[in-house]
RNA sequence: CGCGGGGUGGAGCAGUUGGUAGCUCGUCGGGCUCAUAACCCGAAGGUCGUAGGUUCAAGUCCUACCCCCGCUACCA
C-alpha cells in the first residue's frame, strides 16, 4: 500500500523534568530521521509533538515546590520545546497538552464517546486522604503486604514477594501523601470497556501487523491474549482535563485518554497556524500514522489509544508503532531523581555545534533490540574514529584536492575504468538500500550503510592514488576527482536525515541546493565545470580532556546521591520502650530460600534459648551457604507472623547501605548465643 | 508469581528453512601518505547466559533453570 501522507508522532515528554540522553535516543532522534527521510522524498508528511502537563506527578511536584502546576509545566514546557529546537528535532508542531485547543479537542472528544454510549459508569470505593482532601491513585498507597507481611507494600503490588494487590488487601493501609490512613469513599467513573474490542485488536494487530517490531507485536499479543478488562478513563483529581459531564464535578479525564489526544489537538493548532486542513492527516485512509515511543509505552499507544480512535468512528489507527528499548548511562539506569543523565540542555551548552555528533552516536547504538548503554568513551571514539576520520575526512580529500589541481572547479570525467564503474554502480545502489532500511525503522542498519559510501570513497582513492597519477596524467585525476565529488555529493543526501547540520555544511560546501532523495547515487549530479566553495572540516577531534570532565560531572552527582540518602531520624522513645526489646546474639544453623520468593531464606537459629525459624528478606544480598555458621543478631520477642505460609518467630537485624546492599549485624568477637545486646 | 523483550570475541550488532561463527569500532604488528591518518596486508581475542536432550551435524529445534530490562506506578 503506497500512503499518500504521513502523519508522525513522537511521544509527549512529561513536562516535569528536562529531557535527556534516553528520550532522544529512544524517541525523537529515530523520529527525526525518518521524519527528515521523508522529507527528502519530498512526502507530504506531518511531524507532531508537544508537552504533556497534566496528572498527578506534576501536582506532586508543585506541593513539593510550594508553586502552582501551571508553573511547573510552564518551566519544563518552554524548556524542553528550546532544547529540541536547538537540537534539530524538526518538529513542524509542538504544543502542549494545557492548550485551550487540546483541553476542547479531548473533551469533544470524550463526549463523543459518551454519546456514542461506548463507556460504561461504575461506582467503585476507593481510599481518599482526608488531609489532602484527595483521591489515592493504587501506587499512593502503602501498607503491610498480606501475603508475606512486608510493611512496606503498595497499593497495587507488594515488592518483597511479588504478589499483586489491590488497595484493599492491604493491612493498615496509609496514604503515601499525608502518612494517615484514608477513608474509603465511593466515586463514579468511566470506563472504557476495551474486553469488548478485543476481536478487532486481534484482526488489527496480530492479523493486520505482524510486521511491528517483535517488542511491540509480542507485548500486543501478550495483552491481547490474556484478555483484556475495562479501564477507568477517568480520575478524581483537580489537574486535568475536567470530565465534559453534569454529574462529574471534580473529575478530571485519565491522562493516558487525553494525552495521545493531545498529538490531534496539535494538529489542529498546526493547520490554524498555517491556514490548511488537519483532517486529512488523521481521517483519511491514505494517510500512514506513525507512533515513536519508548518501550514503557507500548500497551497505551498500540492497545488503548487505537481503540479510542477506532471506536470514535472517524479516525485512522496507528500502521506502525516502532518501540525502541531503553538507554542506560556509564553502566547505570538514567534516572532524573538520582540525577544520573546527560541532560539536553546541558550538553547543547557544554558541546556548542556539536549536536550531529550526539545524533549520530545516539542513533549508532540505539537500543533498538534491546537495552544499550552510552558511555563518554564511546561518545569520543564515534566522533573521533568515525565521523571524523571516515566522514569527514573523505570530504576534506575530495575538495581539498580539487582545489589544489583545478582550483575548486568540478573536472570533466573522462575515459571510466573498470573500478570506476563499480564504484559508480555500487553508489547508485546504496540509496534505495539505505530507503529500505529506514522504511522498516531500521536505523542502525541505514546508519552503517550511509558510512559505507564514505568508506567506499576513501578507499576509491587510496585505490586510485590521484596525489601521484597528477604526475603523468591530469585527465585521469579529473575523472578520479569528478567521481569522488559526486560520491560526496550523494553523501550530502543520503547522511543528511542522521546529519542535518554537517549535510547543510556540505552542499554550501559543494555548492548545491535543494537536493532531494531521488538525487542520490546519480553519477552526474554534480556536473563539470561546477565550482566548489571552500573546504571547510565537517568535524572536530574531542579531546580526552572533554569526555573526563563529563565522566568527573556524573561521579560528582554519584557521591552527591550517597550523602543525601541518609533518612531522617525517627521519633523519640523512652528508655522503657527500648527496654522492652529483647535483642541477642545468635548462630544460623540451616538455611534454605523460601520457596516461590526472590528475596526470602528460611533460617534455623540458635538464640541460646532455643532454637527457632525466622524468615528474613535477605535472598539477594546471601545465598544459604553463606549465611549457615554466622553470628547475627535478632530480635527474639517480636510477634510471631506467617511469612509466605511459614511461622517467622523473631527479626534478624540488618544494616542497610545507600545502594540497599544489606550486611548483618554482628559482634567483633564470637559471642555465646543468646548473648544479649544493650 | 504472571506476561513481553533481550543475554553471540573489549563495545555495538548480523546470523535466513540446523552444515566449518560473520560485520563495524577498538587492540597488536607491517605497508602506504593527498587528508583533522584514510586505505591495504596480517594477528590476537568467542565454552554463541547455564545444564540437559533431539540429530551424522545446533548460536539456530526441544526441556529446565539463571541474569538484565519493561508492563500491571503517566519515568522513552
Amino acid at each position: 500500500m503506497t500512503f499518500k501522507r504521513h502523519t508522525v508522532t513522537s511521544a509527549l515528554p512529561y513536562a516535569n523534568g528536562p529531557v535527556h540522553i534516553g528520550h532522544l535516543a529512544g524517541v525523537y532522534v529515530p523520529a527525526d530521521i525518518y521524519v527528515r527521510f521523508l522529507r527528502l522524498q519530498r512526502k507530504d508528511v506531518l511531524f507532531i509533538c508537544g508537552s504533556d502537563e497534566l496528572g498527578v506527578p506534576i501536582t506532586l511536584r508543585a506541593k513539593k515546590e510550594g508553586v502552582t502546576p501551571q508553573d511547573v509545566v510552564d518551566r519544563y514546557h518552554q524548556m524542553i520545546k528550546n532544547s529540541f529546537e536547538q537540537f534539530g528535532i524538526s518538529f513542524d508542531h509542538y504544543s502542549r497538552t494545557s492548550s485551550p485547543v487540546h483541553w476542547e479537542t479531548s473533551s469533544e472528544f470524550f463526549k463523543t464517546l459518551y454519546n456514542k454510549g461506548v463507556f460504561t459508569e461504575e461506582v467503585r470505593e476507593q481510599y481518599f486522604d482526608e488531609a489532602n482532601q484527595q483521591f489515592l491513585a493504587d501506587r499512593y498507597i502503602q501498607g503491610t503486604c498480606p501475603h508475606c507481611g512486608f510493611d512496606a507494600a503498595y497499593g497495587d503490588q507488594c515488592e518483597n514477594c511479588g504478589s499483586s494487590l489491590s488497595p484493599s488487601d492491604l493491612i493498615e493501609p496509609k496514604s503515601m501523601l499525608s502518612g494517615q490512613p484514608p477513608v474509603l469513599k465511593s466515586t463514579k467513573h468511566w470506563y472504557l470497556p476495551m474486553d469488548e474490542y478485543e476481536n478487532w485488536l486481534k484482526r488489527y494487530i496480530l492479523e493486520g501487523h505482524q510486521e511491528w517490531k517483535t517488542n511491540v507485536f509480542g507485548q500486543c499479543k501478550s495483552w491481547i491474549d490474556q484478555g483484556l478488562k475495562p479501564r477507568a478513563m477517568t480520575r478524581d483529581l483537580d489537574w486535568g482535563v475536567p470530565v465534559p459531564l453534569d454529574d462529574a464535578e471534580g473529575k478530571v479525564l485519565y491522562v493516558w485518554f487525553d494525552a495521545p489526544i493531545g498529538y490531534i489537538s496539535a494538529t489542529k493548532e498546526w493547520a490554524a497556524a498555517n491556514n490548511t486542513e488537519w483532517e486529512p492527516y488523521w481521517k483519511d485512509q491514505d494517510t500512514r500514522l506513525v507512533h515513536f515511543i519508548g518501550k514503557d509505552n507500548i500497551v497505551f499507544h498500540c492497545i488503548i489509544f487505537p481503540v479510542i480512535l477506532h471506536a470514535h468512528g472517524d479516525y485512522i489507527v496507528p500502521d506502525n508503532v516502532p518501540a525502541n528499548e531503553f538507554l542506560n548511562l556509564e553502566g547505570d539506569k538514567i534516572s532524573t531523581s538520582r540525577n544520573w543523565a546527560v541532560w539536553l540542555h546541558e550538553y547543547l551548552e557544554e558541546f556548542p555545534g556539536k549536536e550531529d555528533v550526539l545524533r549520530y552516536v545516539l542513533c549508532a547504538n540505539a537500543p533498538e533490540t534491546k537495552d544499550n548503554d552510552f558511555t563518554w568513551k564511546e561518545f569520543q571514539a564515534r566522533n573521533n574514529n568515525e565521523l571524523l576520520a571516515i566522514f569527514g575526512n573523505f570530504i576534506n580529500r575530495a575538495v581539498v584536492l580539487t582545489h589544489k589541481y583545478f582550483q575548486g572547479k568540478v573536472p570533466e570525467a573522462g575515459t571510466m575504468f573498470d573500478l570506476d564503474q563499480q564504484v559508480i554502480s555500487r553508489l547508485e545502489q546504496y540509496p534505495d538500500q539505505i530507503a529500505d532500511s529506514l522504511q522498516n525503522f531500521r536505523f542502525r542498519e541505514a546508519l552503517i550503510q550511509m558510512m559505507e559510501v564514505a568508506r567506499m570513497g576513501n578507499k576509491f582513492l587510496a585505490d586510485t592514488e590521484p596525489w601521484k597519477v597528477i604526475k603523468q596524467d591530469e585527465v585521469r585525476v579529473g575523472t578520479i576527482l569528478n567521481i569522488s565529488l559526486q560520491i560526496a555529493a550523494t553523501l550530502a543526501i543520503i547522511a543528511s536525515p542522521f546529519l542535518p547540520r554537517t549535510c547543510k555544511k556540505l552542499q554550501d560546501m559543494l555548492n548545491l541546493q535543494d537536493l532531494s532523495w531521488s538525487d542520490a547515487g546519480n553519477s552526474n549530479l554534480i556536473s563539470a565545470a561546477h565550482q566548489l566553495n571552500k573546504p571547510e572540516l565537517l568535524f572536530e577531534r574531542i579531546e580526552d580532556a572533554q569526555v573526563e570532565q563529563q565522566i568527573a560531572k556524573l561521579e560528582a552527582s554519584k557521591a552527591e546521591n550517597q550523602t543525601v540518602e541518609v533518612s531522617t531520624s525517627k521519633a523519640e522513645i523512652s528508655f522503657e520502650d527500648f527496654t522492652k526489646m529483647d535483642i541477642r546474639i545468635g548462630k544460623v544453623l540451616k538455611a534454605e530460600k523460601v520457596h516461590k520468593s526472590k528475596k526470602l531464606l528460611k533460617l534455623q537459629i540458635d538464640t541460646g534459648l532455643d532454637q527457632r525459624t525466622i524468615v528474613s528478606g535477605i535472598a539477594q544480598h546471601y545465598t544459604p551457604e553463606q549465611v549457615v555458621g554466622k553470628q547475627v543478631t535478632i530480635l527474639i520477642n517480636l510477634a510471631p507472623r506467617k511469612i509466605m505460609g511459614i511461622d517467622s518467630q523473631g527479626m534478624v537485624l540488618m544494616a542497610e547501605n545507600s545502594d540497599g546492599t544489606l550486611s548483618f549485624l554482628q559482634p567483633d568477637q564470637e559471642v555465646n548465643p543468646g548473648g544479649e545486646v544493650s
